[in-house]
DNA sequence: ATAGACCCTTAGGG
DNA sequence: ACCCTAAGGGTCT
């Protein structure tokens, strides 16, 4: 009731390789979409769109909102012709789709290149098909990328949820939950912000958004933002121009130097609460940037286990040195859409995705990391006992049919990987067993081991 | 250049 | 049953 028109279900021809819809909007790329009984909604450019897909489809309704503020409601004095029609010529809801989700890539083709050029993503992707870069708007990802710093997607989700309701417009409900639009920039700026976000336990980002929101707002302008976009990205493609048109007209930043995805994520570190990553994420989803590759926590620890990154660096801190070279290296082996591949590997690291990883049973993300780790000190058997320093293993025991190797998940916990291997060939052949030992048992490991 | 502090929530071990 | 610790898509000083 609290819709102005409810359209009907429309649909759009789609395997889930290109796109699944049910792992991109859960991966920590949107914070704001809710399922609710196998129906996917978000508030998108002040509509409601409800999602489902099958095998071949993918289905979207709209909800739009009650204009507010007229106080004569034109759709209920006029005659049924449009009522409860949305009118489908007027609606531009599938080209938002298509340019929301980035159809214009074929994903199987670029997962295919992928492949081709990485072994150990052709290893973890027939798992997690259809994960695409969300083409998001690039305030709402600002904020939200400032959100999740040192932080779970969970609350950043529950973050992003309080914007929305203390700050966003009102657009509709769907079984009992209201939907709120994200808010704009002007909406989150305000002498009272920052100590009303830190009621809402918002805990340091409170200050970070109040800032960068009073920034865009008045001293940059939302256009700033608008500009660090990739203009070859195909999501911002400028209109076309015909041949007879006026063509310095495009050209008018003829004064200024060409946007790149370098300049664009310098610029986004000025913002208050923008690091290297947040940037990473703003230019990824937000800008069109499909090189920019965010390196978190996950995928440090996924450089480092499949890719050969060494922390040999005494420094246990992650510099900035370090961050652009991890970057450096996907990009050089992924290509210009390296951060799309990242968000494959990422995913299928998340300890929510567990369930998924490799086809043979279920299993857990622990034991996943511990057929890697063996798998490597099968590879360099050789080398297996500096490696187990590099990679802080306490124990590794190495034969001719055998490795084993125990490392330290955390203070308290040691784990043990056995990988068979088959003779000349050292291959893995998935035997694992996985132990978790309290502190005083691995000891005792430790001791029979040695 | 490099440790710590920073808000808050939850899961798991004592 | 509770307290405690660690960690969760980092950034700032």
């Amino acid at each position: 009731m609290g819709a102005h028109k409810l359209s009907d279900w429309r649909k759009l021809p789609l395997s889930l390789t290109e796109l699944c819809i049910d792992t991109t909007l859960r991966c920590g790329q949107s914070f704001r979409w809710r399922k609710i009984s196998d129906e996917w909604h978000c508030v998108l450019r002040g509509r409601l769109i409800s999602l489902k897909q099958d095998a071949s489809h993918l289905h979207y309704r709209v909800t739009w909102p009650k204009p507010t503020g007229s106080p004569v409601t034109s759709s209920d004095s006029i005659p049924a012709a449009g009522d409860g029609d949305v009118d489908t010529e007027q609606d531009d809801t599938e080209s938002l789709l298509r340019n929301y989700f980035a159809l214009s890539h074929s994903l199987s083709t670029l997962y295919q290149q992928w492949a081709a050029s990485d072994a150990n993503f052709a290893r973890r992707a027939p798992a997690f098909t259809g994960i695409r870069i969300l083409n998001q708007d690039a305030w709402e990802a600002l904020v939200a990328f400032i959100c999740s710093s040192n932080n779970n997607i969970g609350r950043i989700s529950q973050m992003v949820q309080k914007l929305c309701i203390h700050y966003g417009p009102y657009i509709g409900t769907i079984e009992g939950e209201a939907f709120h639009d994200f808010p704009e920039p002007q909406a989150l700026s305000g002498t009272h912000v920052e100590a009303h976000l830190r009621e809402l336990g918002f805990g340091y980002r409170a200050a970070y958004i109040a800032q960068t929101a009073e920034i865009i707002s008045y001293l940059k302008g939302a256009d700033w933002l608008l500009r660090l976009r990739n203009p070859e990205s195909p999501a911002f493609a400028a209109p076309i121009t015909r041949p007879g048109q006026n063509e310095t007209q495009s050209s008018s930043s003829s004064d200024e130097t060409p946007i790149t995805y370098r300049t664009a994520h310098e610029a986004l570190l000025t913002l208050p609460g923008v690091g290297p990553k947040v940037a990473d994420c703003v230019c990824l989803m937000g800008l069109g940037w499909g090189e920019a590759v965010p390196v978190d926590t996950h995928v440090w620890q996924i450089a480092q286990r499949d890719y050969h990154f060494s922390t040999k660096t005494k420094t246990k801190t992650f510099t900035k040195v370090m961050y652009n070279s991890v970057g450096d290296h996907f990009r050089s082996i992924w290509g210009p859409q390296a951060g799309w591949a990242q968000s494959v590997l990422f995913t299928s690291n998340l300890k929510a995705f567990a369930g998924q990883a490799s086809g043979a049973g279920t299993k857990s993300g622990i034991v996943e990391e511990a057929i890697v780790k063996a798998e490597k000190m099968v590879r360099r058997s050789k080398q297996a006992h500096s490696l187990a320093e590099d990679y802080g293993m306490g124990v590794v025991k190495t034969d001719e049919e055998e490795v084993t190797t125990t490392f330290v998940r955390s203070r308290k916990r040691r784990i043990t990987a056995v990988t068979k291997v088959s003779g000349s060939d050292k291959k893995h052949v998935g035997a694992v067993e996985v132990e978790v030992h309290t502190r005083r048992t691995s000891k005792r490991l430790k001791a029979a081991a040695s």
